[in-house]
DNA sequence: AGCACGCCGACT
DNA sequence: GTCGGCGTGCTC
């Protein structure tokens, strides 16, 4: 005669891994508003009282042993729907991880004075949701992608176009525009569309853009840079039941959408979107995770393909397609051979630009002179204090470190004793300081990391930016040059020319329609990459050039960090699989495992595997884990094992 | 993590 | 005989 409803089953927010799993609990009599979703605070052994959310009720229980009961509910609101409890199982589980880290990541900390307002209006009765804003031409983008289902990796043609900001105008991507009009398939029958963006950016493009498409009210926001009683706010809408147009980063894919109509990643080549809180799973594939648990329509979408979604197009999975026209000349250039960063193509583009509006420069580097050698020997000066990298910020200014921002006073060389310091390379402001001596009269801004700028208007300017901070202009840019390629190819790394190309793409689609695109110093299958009309066959051939070399997107990876003997049982446990092979172990020094103890002797091996392997490698994986857990770290004892699953992190210095 | 339980060496 | 060493295991 136990009454109904008596047990709660919880997940506990803990790190640990021995604790992910559900643990259940009595509901005392008198204690009210124990829900599937909600956040409880619950006894645990040593915590006297962890935080965690019921996932499940029921009246009957499964633990045998002894069971405690539920201490409080902290709140009424079921911010753990069932969907994203799934959701978090299944990325925990691909990723050999705990599922109450995602739900870390998923679930915003809780307003108490958001919360309340949110509780108070559901009470109330809600007005009925405004109708969609009358659209001329919202189904010309991919008719029916939503209502089929529609799997695809979408290339977007470049171009900007003008949109009702409030009382004025803006100028956003015509990107976005493409991807709103998505949304609106999925508004239009009655579901909810996930938008995830890299940053504040393209988030402030696509709710521009939106606003037209669906209209203001049935946006939600959830991003990262709005203060927290904001974010909570956007998260509790997302529990309305109503058609939303939910935009945000890369935690924007674990939103509370209840019926998913499209799950959209834009630029999904964007380092951005990599999680770096444990588990580390990309937004990526938890947006595919979540697309094979609802059944929605997926979207990896950006102006340059990425070798991932190339990846599922060629296993069939996705379906390619390209949206939008963008009629623009982009010309390669050699260097001047004087060694001069602006080649006279390029100045002959800029100066024919700036006849009609403004020019775009995107170089690699920040500030004045990004590095600084000895005078005398030639050797890298470095911090003394970080051994980072010295440079100098601004022109006059004294040198100082790039890494941990010291001064670097009274320099001397550790190695020839020399004291003078000699500039190397050239950053954005020491360009603009260049091009606005070449082009007198004209305005020169700057745009990097320190000085943001969204928009310039259509006055003839220069406008030198760094990669990702380029501002948009009204009408789009009369020219856009890229500097600094040579360089940027020049580093090591598995995702060099990728993110290359990637970063190109999304400069040129800056451009007006017929303006001219100068590729400066750069040559060969990169280059051809932007002078073409699509980037499909590059990143074609760079995953096949990765095949070929077993290096991920074409394989899995696991990352195993931790000491020698924990790393070799771990190896040795991953020894059945077949086809898979480990790279190392090679000594490491420090290292991401939480319990190093100074001056420990670390390992770090790297397994690869194929897909299809990739639930026997978690499963195995995280039993080691676990039994590395369980183990005291003591001399001599196997310690704390640290495993990533695919986190190209080590492969970038390669 | 953090803490109790448990099985071997020197102690009032 | 017992006090306490920390290796081992568990957390509803």
């Amino acid at each position: 005669m136990s009454p109904a409803r008596a047990f709660a089953r919880v997940v506990v927010d803990s790190r640990l891994p021995q604790l992910d799993r559900l643990f259940e609990y009595r509901v005392p009599p008198g204690l009210a508003g124990v829900a599937p979703g909600v956040r409880v605070r619950v006894p645990l052994r040593n915590e006297r009282e962890a935080s965690g959310y019921v996932v499940e009720v029921t009246d009957a229980r499964d633990w045998e042993g002894e069971v405690a009961d539920v201490a409080h509910v902290v709140s009424t609101v079921p911010v753990l729907q069932p969907e994203v409890w799934a959701l978090a199982r299944a990325v925990a589980d691909r990723a050999a991880g705990g599922a109450a880290d995602v739900l870390r990541v998923a679930i915003p900390g809780r307003q108490a004075r958001v919360e309340k307002a949110w509780l108070a209006r559901e009470g109330s009765a809600r007005p009925a949701p405004a109708p969609l804003p009358a659209l001329a031409d919202a189904s010309a983008v991919l008719p029916g992608l939503v209502e089929s289902r529609r799997r695809v990796a979408l290339e977007c043609a470049g171009g900007v176009a003008e949109v009702a900001d409030g009382d004025g105008t803006a100028w956003i991507g015509r990107w976005a525009i493409a991807l709103a009009a998505l949304a609106r398939q999925a508004l239009e029958r009655g579901e909810q569309a996930i938008l995830v963006v890299p940053d504040h950016r393209e988030q402030r493009q696509l709710r521009l853009a939106l606003a037209t498409a669906v209209g203001e009210e049935r946006i939600v926001e959830l991003d990262a840079r709005q203060k927290n009683p904001e974010r909570y706010r956007g998260f509790l809408r997302c529990l309305d039941d109503e058609p939303l147009a939910i935009i945000g980063p890369r935690s924007a894919v674990y939103a509370p959408a209840k019926r998913l109509g499209l799950l959209a990643v834009w630029e999904d080549g964007d380092p951005l979107l990599a999680e770096p809180l444990a588990p580390g799973v990309h937004a990526r594939d938890a947006a595919l995770v979540r697309q094979a648990q609802s059944g929605s329509a997926l979207v990896l979408a950006g102006h340059a393909r990425s070798t991932d979604a190339e990846r599922l197009v060629e296993v069939g999975f996705l379906e390619h397609e390209r949206v939008g026209e963008h009629r623009v000349r982009v010309l390669p250039a050699a260097l001047a051979d004087d060694g001069r960063r602006v080649p006279a193509a390029a100045f002959a583009a800029a100066r024919e630009g700036l006849q009609h509006g403004p020019v775009l420069v995107q170089v690699a580097r920040p500030g004045h002179a990004p590095g600084l050698r000895c005078g005398d020997c030639g050797a890298r000066a470095r911090c003394r204090a970080c051994g980072g990298p010295l440079g100098v910020r601004s022109r006059g200014s004294a040198p100082a470190c790039r890494l941990c921002g010291r001064l670097a006073a009274a320099w001397s060389c550790p190695t020839c004793s020399g004291t003078r310091l000699r500039e190397v390379g050239r950053g954005s402001s020491r360009i603009a300081e260049e091009l606005g001596r070449a082009v007198p009269g004209i305005p020169v801004a700057v745009a990097d990391g320190e000085h943001e700028r969204l928009e310039v208007d259509a006055r003839p300017r220069i406008v030198v930016a760094t990669r990702g901070a380029e501002p948009i202009a009204e009408g789009g840019y009369r020219a856009v040059l890229l500097l600094d390629g040579d360089s940027l190819l020049a580093r090591e790394g598995l995702r060099v020319a990728e993110e290359a190309v990637r970063q190109w793409a999304t400069a040129r689609a800056l451009a007006a329609d017929g303006a001219s695109v100068v590729l400066a110093g750069v040559m060969g299958p990169a280059a051809a990459a932007i002078t073409g009309a699509t980037t499909v066959p590059f990143a074609k051939a760079e995953l096949a050039e990765r095949r070929a070399l077993r290096f991920p997107p074409a394989v899995r990876t696991a990352s195993v960090v931790g000491h020698p003997d924990a790393v070799a049982e771990a190896l040795e446990a991953l020894g059945g699989i077949e086809h898979l092979d480990v790279l190392g172990p090679v000594p490491v020094t420090g290292g991401p495992v939480a319990d190093a103890r100074p001056g420990e002797q670390l390992e770090r091996a790297i397994a690869r595997f194929a897909y299809a392997d990739g639930a026997r490698v978690a499963s195995v994986v995280r039993a080691r884990v676990l039994a590395a857990a369980r183990r005291p770290s003591r001399p001599g004892a196997p310690a704390r094992l640290r495993i990533r699953l695919d986190d190209h992190e080590p492969f970038d210095g390669l």
